[in-house]
DNA sequence: GACAAAGTTATCAAAAATGATAACATATGA
DNA sequence: TCATATGTTATCATTTTTGATAACTTTGTC
């Protein structure tokens, strides 16, 4: 097998500081982005009903949870989806030394 | 002993749901300020030093640690600083259903 | 006290996130 | 098919965060 596969794409592209460094700060957004949704359909709600819960609109909580352009969010509103579900939140470090 | 004491200030106080709302939001910050001095200062940099590797200047590292009148900064600030002392971000989220 | 290093505060401009509205897409069920 | 519920996208105004500069305070050392 020698035609190129999107692991190799990958592990040529991640090779390139500038890359990787990029891609290092995508994660923890894409991350967070599925505890979201995770926690707001385990309780089975709609955004439209998570949105009133945190007095905003249910485009806003699309464009949270899945926007397109990845913007990303300040604690406050973190806190405020996280507490709408009866969660805390809690910023946790790992170091990456390696 | 009948005097009034900060604990139960503080216990009358969060009694009132308005008081309740506003202390449980504030939480979050103040602890991960904790935490970001501790990470910083343990590897035995300055303010100084973790703002020019994060590319920005003292002064917003001291409002970000520390400032007066308290900011609730966006994932990309809270990464680009463990990302400087060689640590990942995690965003962990807790049941507070009680 | 004089000096330097480290941290804080104030201020303003620039950048980014958020709120709101409306229009659109995608199911799913009657 | 039609209608409804749910989610997405685009846009713009508003708010908030961030960057930068300068002045100030604090701390420790000589």
């Amino acid at each position: 097998m020698n035609r190129p596969t999107f692991k190799k794409f990958k592990e040529k592209a991640l090779m390139d500081p500038e890359v990787k460094k990029e891609y290092d700060a995508l994660v923890p957004i894409y991350e967070l982005r599925k505890k979201l949704i995770k926690m707001r359909t385990s309780k089975g709600l709609t955004q439209a009903e998570i949105a009133k819960r945190m007095g905003t609109k249910k485009s806003n909580i699309s464009r949270l949870e899945c926007g397109e352009k990845v913007s990303y969010p300040t604690l406050t509103t973190i806190s405020k989806y996280a507490g709408a579900l009866g969660y805390k939140v809690n910023v946790e470090f790992e170091s990456i030394s390696n």
